[in-house]
DNA sequence: AATGACATCAACCGCAGAGTT
DNA sequence: AAACTCTGCGGTTGATGTCAT
């Protein structure tokens, strides 16, 4: 591919980029000695120089490779070019289906670490992976579906409410919001591992780790003020941002309500949680800020949605990607468990926990990633109203609670609720039916009508 | 055939962490 | 401890290809 396009490039020094090729200013973020560096495409010229170089040298120490070389390139390009494109034991060509569920899960578990997960599929590159995973966030927001399939959520939601039996609490949540790295057990790859050779899918997935989802929600300003200090602020306000605007558009265009929110919620929220509310109450950003509370819910913002793609539909369509099957990918397991799991969410959120827990719970999403973080959010919101309602019993699981709950009151309730307060009003229950009227129209897209009369 | 929208890919940029001086 | 360098990562952009109209 590369070198066919090389090769396209060494015959045609046509367009702009090749007749008066970009050169660097001399730093390519390095210090280089004040040489002119080019940038743009590379050459199969500049491709064997440096196959070469590598060859004789060994990798590493890229910026030295313009000096022994003559490549006018920075050590930058240079180790791009030789890990995306020159090394060997690439494999180019299409993901195969293997590799999409493997991307896929292990996006579930990670989130945007693209070098991770290409660490975990032989052959290709982060950048690979990274553009096929927005590649595929583009066409499956167009088509109106999620980005995980069911089975990846359902799991997330066990995790969460395993792991929230284990921890007994939020200790657990600590834990990992002090592992900033969060840190994926080999025992889990070595099980994605031992699947690779068993796909296509197995809906016995293996063990999703929540906590990547979480995490990805903690990137979020939201929980910005229970990142440790380890993480940098800047990049905290980086992750945080980088889901922000395309959300932040969507929601104020498909709900409405929530411009109403904007305005009163917060401060009304705020009061009861007193300055431990987890936004930081700058008057002049609050409006952002603020928002980013909704922003870091959403599990799947982070990472899931590219900055330069914010599109009005991301959220009313994303938001209850549980609830859509994988079409695409037909083998992601039943989807029975889905209504179930939908009604659990309402049901949750219609089960606040106890008063005297708010303020933790508040404090500290369970790593339970995207499903506990809507019901955190949820409940906070919740918990602003609902300060005399102690109506369940705190060891109630989604899962128990949506057994004997009323799916029908919750929507109600919530109707209620979120008149005044909160796109969540659309959650759960809202955002799966605006979901379901959006219906993607290629042929690998379409949802199933049977899962969606399931759930409604 | 022309055109525009969308998809794909390669490459760059800025940032952060680790290592070194 | 501070400054510097190297390396890697993730986000983003721009060029090109492909497809539909």
């Amino acid at each position: 591919m590369s070198h066919t396009k090389n090769e396209r490039e060494d015959g045609m020094l046509s367009k702009n980029r090749k007749e008066l090729p970009l050169i660097d200013d001399g730093n390519c973020g390095d210090a280089d000695g004040g040489a002119l560096l080019k940038k743009g495409p590379w050459t199969s010229a500049e491709d064997a120089i440096l196959i070469d170089y590598v060859k004789k040298h060994g990798e590493g120490n890229w910026n030295a490779v313009q000096k022994h070389s003559g490549l006018f390139r920075c050590g930058k390009s240079c180790r791009l070019r030789w890990a995306n494109h020159l090394r060997p034991n690439l494999k180019k060509g299409a993901f195969t289906r293997e590799e999409e569920h493997l991307i896929i899960e292990l996006h579930a578990k990670m989130g945007n670490k693209w070098a991770r997960m290409a660490a975990n599929l032989p052959g290709r590159t982060d950048n690979e992976i990274k553009n096929y995973w927005n590649t595929r966030i583009k066409r499956r927001q167009r088509a109106g579906l999620p980005l995980y399939p069911p089975e990846v959520c359902l799991q997330a939601l066990k995790e969460s409410h395993r792991t929230s039996a284990i921890s007994g609490g939020d200790e657990g949540t600590h834990d990992i919001l002090q592992n900033n790295t969060y840190e994926i057990p080999d025992v889990i790859f070595d099980s994605l591992k031992a699947n690779q050779n068993v796909l296509p899918y197995v809906p016995e997935l293996p063990d999703i780790s929540a906590s990547c989802m979480m995490m990805k929600v903690l990137g979020s300003s939201q929980y910005s003020s229970f990142i440790p200090p380890a993480i940098h602020r800047q990049k905290r306000l980086r992750e945080s941002a980088a889901f922000s605007p395309g959300y932040t558009a969507a929601v104020k265009n498909d709900c409405p309500l929530f411009e109403q929110f904007e305005d009163n919620m917060f401060d009304k929220a705020a009061q009861p949680f007193g300055q431990s509310f987890p936004f930081e109450p700058d008057p002049l950003t609050k409006k952002s800020q603020s928002f980013s509370a909704f922003q870091g819910s959403h599990a799947l913002s982070h990472g899931n949605f590219s900055a330069s793609e914010p599109t009005l539909e991301a959220v009313k369509l994303e938001l209850p990607s549980l609830q859509y099957p994988e079409t695409e990918l037909e083998n992601w397991g039943t989807l029975s468990c889905s209504s179930s799991l939908l009604e659990s969410i309402d049901a949750f959120i219609q089960s606040p926990q106890t008063t005297s827990g708010v303020v933790l719970d508040s404090l500290s999403p369970r790593n339970s990633g995207l499903l506990d973080a809507l019901l955190h959010e949820a409940k906070t919101l919740s918990s602003a109203k609902n300060h005399a309602s102690d109506k369940s019993s705190n060891s109630s699981t989604p899962c128990d609670i949506a057994e004997r709950s009323n799916f029908n009151t919750c929507e109600t309730e919530w109707e209620n609720y979120g008149e005044t307060l909160s796109p969540m009003c659309h959650s759960a229950t809202s955002f799966f039916s605006e979901s379901i009227s959006a219906s993607g129209s290629s042929l690998d897209e379409q949802p199933p009508a049977e899962t969606f009369t399931g759930i409604l």
